[in-house]
DNA sequence: TTATAAACTAAACGCTGTTTATTATTTAAA
DNA sequence: TTTAAATAATAAACAGCGTTTAGTTTATAA
């Protein structure tokens, strides 16, 4: 009789059931507000139950992660669609500064908040954002190989990239830029992007 | 008889204290250690006799990110010596970059962290950092009327060039860079100043 | 039906920022 | 110098947090 199977089935639903609380708090409340204690009443359980399924705070953060990096990784799929490097390139920033700005809470949680980082000993095991990450590196290798982007090291150059497109957004998202009004925010967004390909890009 | 001068002077010394206590602590033991009680034992005072002094917990930290601000000012100083606005672009650049990663906990402070917004209404409330912005600002703008830099707009170029800055430190500081190594960080950070320095000025 | 295992939770622990009521100290006037 | 008012400091509590423990309820298998 397969009770064995449907008892796994229904830890993990369970477990569903609790990330998904989790992230109705997060997006809906804000961070401060996502509590073991709000999230056990969303489930309609008890705080101790939470336990149960996840080892502490942080890992039900962690497993939050990888749902916002699924997320952008999907939204990467559409540039297979383009041919042009440079274009490719321009693509992919935007999309990644759209997912960030449009998914404010979850990208904060995704790069900029301690907590669930804590999960792990060492940076390089955190490896949850690789796949978005080689998107981009392939990306800016072609443009270096076919002659569309200088650089000494692809590297280097990728980085630089991700750079630039994290600082803006995070800079935002933070409330570092008391110059740029919230109407502006897009406006400046998509003029540094057109600033830099044009900077970086040799037509 | 000046006692109110003494009166006003006691109280400034005591808001000293607590904030060199803070300070202290957060260099120290980092961030989650500085806690209002931990304030309170350093300094040999009561936890509420802290709240005589400043409003709550986030009033401390927004102190706290002048004390950093001035700091980085003053680093910036010695950028008036520098004639070439090229040279002092890169100059400027150099000296954010060493400023964060030798103070990580205070530029976490300044830059990323959240609570001590919070006893801002507006983000255009928050002009603290205005004067260190403004030295950046200036050099751009030297930069694109001496021909050495070409962009639509100094605005742009200018919170461009912050935005990677604080990318590549804030990256580091929280953790998010796998494929780097804490030994590699200073060497791909100057590699990134070089790139960035060769991308955007012409000779 | 009954013994065992699994699921769940009430209550507590130690921590946090903050407030209140009370005490001690200092100041200024009588 | 004495006394009333103002100031400074704090002990103790409050409400919240993440988490643990001990105990109860529910489900499973013999």
């Amino acid at each position: 009789m397969g009770s064995a199977e449907r008892k796994e089935r229904e830890k993990h639903e369970m477990r569903e059931m609790i990330l998904n609380a989790a992230k109705k708090l997060f997006i809906k409340e804000g961070f401060e507000h996502v509590t073991i204690r709000r999230i056990a009443e969303e489930i309609e359980y008890s705080p101790a139950t939470v336990y149960l399924y996840f080892a502490d705070k942080d890992a039900i953060l962690c497993a939050l992660q990888e749902v916002g990096f699924r997320d952008l990784f999907k939204r990467q799929q559409v540039l297979s669609a383009i041919k042009h490097p440079a274009e490719k390139l321009r693509a992919c920033g935007k999309i990644y500064l759209d997912f960030a700005m449009e998914n404010q809470e979850l990208y904060d949680l995704m790069f900029i908040m301690r907590a669930p980082m804590k999960a792990f000993n060492s940076p390089a095991d955190w490896t949850v954002g690789k796949d978005t990450y080689e998107v981009l590196q392939e990306i800016v290798t072609d443009c270096i190989n076919q002659g569309y982007l200088k650089a000494p090291s692809s590297q280097i150059a990728c980085f630089s990239l991700w750079a630039l497109l994290h600082g803006v957004v995070s800079i935002f998202i933070r409330e570092r830029a008391p110059m740029i009004s919230k109407d502006q925010q897009s406006q400046v967004i998509n003029g540094i992007l057109d600033f830099t390909m044009a900077e970086l890009l040799d037509k």
